[in-house]
DNA sequence: CACGCTCCTCTACGTCTGTAGTAGTTTGTA
DNA sequence: TACAAACTACTACAGACGTAGAGGAGCGTG
């Protein structure tokens, strides 16, 4: 794997880890497992290295997208496949979750890394709208965008919020379908 | 009004426009117009200086919830009670709420945080789970835990997320009501 | 008035951070 | 094989940071 990409995904786990305070060079390079120096050298500021995490994360969820995604054709599948989605997220993605809110946050002050993050989500919502779209669903652009808006407010409750009582499958099953349920109905 | 109450504010606006790792006591000093060493004489530690900003934005948010609570007994009061307190935090509270993700995140990482804003999330929801228990919805609690999220998910997406276009009134009404109905349908 | 106490400001210091630059090493070419 | 070019690792340094503590101003009490 290419240099640049070992040391965003460690980036990557920096920022989940430590924060937004504890991505520096260094920490990188410890977390890469490289001599110190190296990250400072492909990426020579910190702007640059937190640019590299924008783009690698953003590589990262549309090859995963393009690989498994199971057609939608009914409203109960579409909640399985979000419950599936958030699942996946919250058990396994826990730091590219953290990862991401953190850069959004700092892209509130950085419009370089507001523009590539957005790119990216537009993607994402444009496959939902898409989904909506096809099920018949009136404004699918907006609600796509309200969906994933929401899922990730739940996501984000749970791994950060104030809310954040360990959730079972069944709890997020019955969540996440009536926010479905809300988007599709009428 | 008491020293720290204005450094806890200042530390607030900091922590919104300048993110977790603007926030030094130096910084605090600058915002709040006071002599450099103040808010390190009366928050010896930066962890004390968070410490006081989740405390303050729950004692303000306490308050604000005791003053003014119009009574909700319809699901379009409901929806309209949403679509004034979201809006009011996208048009008003923008600094209060990248500062409260931002402690979110922090509490990921720091025990004595979680506790105090957990807190504070917990009494909101219970104010929320009353009134839709009021409204006859089944599971208050849970779908109380559950519109919060998905609000403040909104709100995020509009803040700092990846959607972000601006958006207008009657579009997040619309927004809005697709999800409580999800919430209170059947 | 003299004294002691509390509150606040300012300074000091060791550590860490961002970033530039130097030196060494590998790779490709003649 | 000899040389040049590119790549990589490491070092250096100015500046900022967290935190502790010294000093002084203000105020109430005897």
């Amino acid at each position: 794997m290419d240099r640049r990409d070992v040391l965003a995904d460690a980036a990557i786990t920096v920022l989940a880890r430590a924060g937004s305070r504890g991505l520096t060079h260094r920490a990188v390079d410890a977390a890469a497992g490289l001599a110190e120096g190296t990250s400072s050298y492909y990426f020579r500021t910190r702007s640059a290295l937190l640019q590299a995490c924008v783009e690698r994360m953003a590589a990262r969820t549309l090859e995963e997208m393009t690989t498994g995604t199971p057609a939608v054709t009914t409203v109960d599948q579409l909640v399985g496949a979000c419950v599936a989605t958030v699942g996946h997220w919250l058990a396994k993605d826990r730091e590219r979750l953290l990862a991401r809110w953190e850069l959004a946050l700092e892209s509130t002050r950085r419009p370089e890394l507001e523009t590539a993050l957005r790119a990216a989500g537009a993607t994402i919502r444009e496959r939902v709208a898409d989904t909506l779209a096809a099920l018949g669903i009136a404004e699918p652009r907006r609600r796509a965008d309200d969906l994933v808006a929401c899922l990730d407010g739940l996501a984000f409750d749970q791994l950060a919020g104030a809310g954040r009582p360990p959730r079972d499958d069944a709890g997020l099953r019955a969540s996440i379908g009536d926010v479905v349920r809300g988007f599709t109905a009428s």
